[in-house]
DNA sequence: GATGAATGAGCTTTCATTCAT
DNA sequence: TATGAATGAAAGCTCATTCAT
């Protein structure tokens, strides 16, 4: 559907440009119509960024709960390297999207900062509800403060290599990706792999 | 000095707006002048944000360097407090100048990238150094293999409590750091809970 | 329609003022547009002028063979007599056009060299071999190394008076115009008229 | 002397760009200053070009009177041939003053319209003078009439070979100059082929 | 649904010029 | 003599938007 694609399209041409140098005529081109036919589906172009970021944020979440989904049986240090992983592989493979839901984030529109806070609120209880109680079922012996400080860890070297993914390259991501499993692992009890 | 009000401008107006957004008209305002003026120390916009650009990276990697400075004679696990939160602080007392780091590390322009991963590089490598130094120095009995693993282990965190300026307000960051400093903890070996 | 109106006004601009001078804001005037409006039709000045220019030199052409043509049944020599007379009495009544292609010929923009010299090269070709025919006509006795240099003699006439109309009134002129006619009537071996 | 130089530099840029295309900034860089410090010996753009254009038209003349002075005791059918190549030659090696000359006199600046078409009279005059009193020399025998219809002629044929500088290259135009002392020759009545 | 044509506003940039030094 | 610094004006051009078709 057109609408769609013109949706996508401001997403792809905002990650490449920003809001100011994401033109409607580049937006149009990218769909293969007209300027002006843009404003049959959006009254102007802050009407369509609002449904563009929407849209951003939500892809965001679905994908991340999509990701969680496929790994929930498994015990939790793989859940936690799959998350982790997942996420790295997810972002390199979409930059654009990626720089977009990042420039969203460090310098969001006036328009979008209220949804935008109430995505940033609705996607963090979700994480943390869900980890906390994946945790407890493998480690039904810790306690509640034990579990949620562990999730909160969790997420700290999360956003670590979340924003590593704009500083290193591959290789060295990986070893960091090494680096906070073996984090993950001490904190679980489990470094008394010997 | 002019030119360097300009500069200043120029870095500010980025941060508000990104690269499209910041006019010659706005930057020429903050300073006081006519946006005709500029040209006479800049060929023109690319030239002008190239060399802001240069500045900036410049400015951070001076800033890092004077935090390291003044704390270290402290012990290391101090050091690590103090580089954390010095970091958290400058970057919340200075939003702007934070955002337009981060719009350039995340999407630079292309002129810039070159001179981006060279940064990038040398300061990765001096804050390894540095690190390095500093925690064989407090443990000396911790291998090579080891002080590597817990300054990469550091940077994870710092990174982490970096991105999460972006998302969190004062408590929550608060409450990660303390996060962060408690895995630092352990992996110092210090409440080695046994 | 507009882009041909555009295209008439930049030619009559140029006449007037050069490339330089002849300004987007002063050709949408003419045309009664706004200058925003021309790059809806052109890219730019540049792509309007090389259109504007190749314009030019096919009216050039086009003009050159309507005056030929309606004369080629008269005898050589007043076909070369209404030649002239023509030639100058088109370009006094439109010395703008005049001015423009002289302009053009003399300091042709670089995008339109190329043009510029297949153009002469044709327009060339082709009064040659016109002329040729028409001079065997009514001199079958003539060698054809004769009729060529006849044409070529009277090319340069032709030129002579062509530069000549920038110099002189119409009085002065009409008397040169006599001198070149006196001087083919030589050539052609009329000179025996007394 | 850099009141000269400035001169020289104009006249240069007047010939690559025109009048609006010659900027104070082209001007001054040629010549090694500051656009500022062309006011010091020019009161504006105007006034500069008044002088460089005065100029150029001495020069013109000069050189014409020179390249007569240095044949005036050959033979008149030699004269010709000499000025005609001597013309061809200078201009060939000074395309951008020709330019400029060209230039000037198909659209002269409000300004200098005056001074030209004066600067054309005495040219003309001396032109005609000169030449009528040489043919006399050789050719006693003829008429005022003759000598004068004579000399327009020569003037005739030398505008068209100053006008086809621009159209042909070296070998087409060393045929033309054939062509036209070809024709001198005949109307000298010195090959009375008969 | 889609677009050709048009435009006001505003952008980057250049230009001639000024003036204190 | 010469220039560093500045500017008003205007250049070429882009952009979001409108509207009749």
């Amino acid at each position: 559907m057109t609408k769609d694609k013109i949706l996508e399209a401001a997403i792809h041409q905002y990650s490449l440009h920003n809001y100011h140098g994401a033109t409607m005529q580049k937006i149009a081109k990218e769909v293969g119509i007209k300027p002006a036919s843009i404003y049959f589906f959006y009254k102007n172009k802050e009407a369509l960024f609002v449904a563009a970021f929407q849209k951003l944020l939500e892809n965001h979440f679905e994908r991340m709960q999509t990701i969680l989904e496929e790994v929930r049986e498994k015990p939790i240090l793989d859940i936690f390297a799959t998350l982790m992983k997942g996420t790295v592989e997810y972002h390199k493979n979409n930059m654009n999207e990626t720089n977009a839901y990042i420039s969203l984030i460090t310098s969001p529109p006036a328009e979008i900062k209220k949804f935008l806070h109430e995505h940033m609120n609705k996607f963090d209880a979700w994480m943390i509800d869900s980890l906390h109680h994946l945790i407890k079922r493998d480690h039904p012996e810790k306690s509640d403060e034990e579990t949620i400080n562990l999730t909160r860890q969790f997420i700290l070297l999360l956003d670590g290599i979340f924003w590593e993914i704009n500083l290193y390259d591959d290789e060295e991501l990986s070893e960091q990706i090494e680096q906070a499993l073996h984090i993950l692992d001490i904190l679980l009890g489990g470094n008394n792999n010997e």
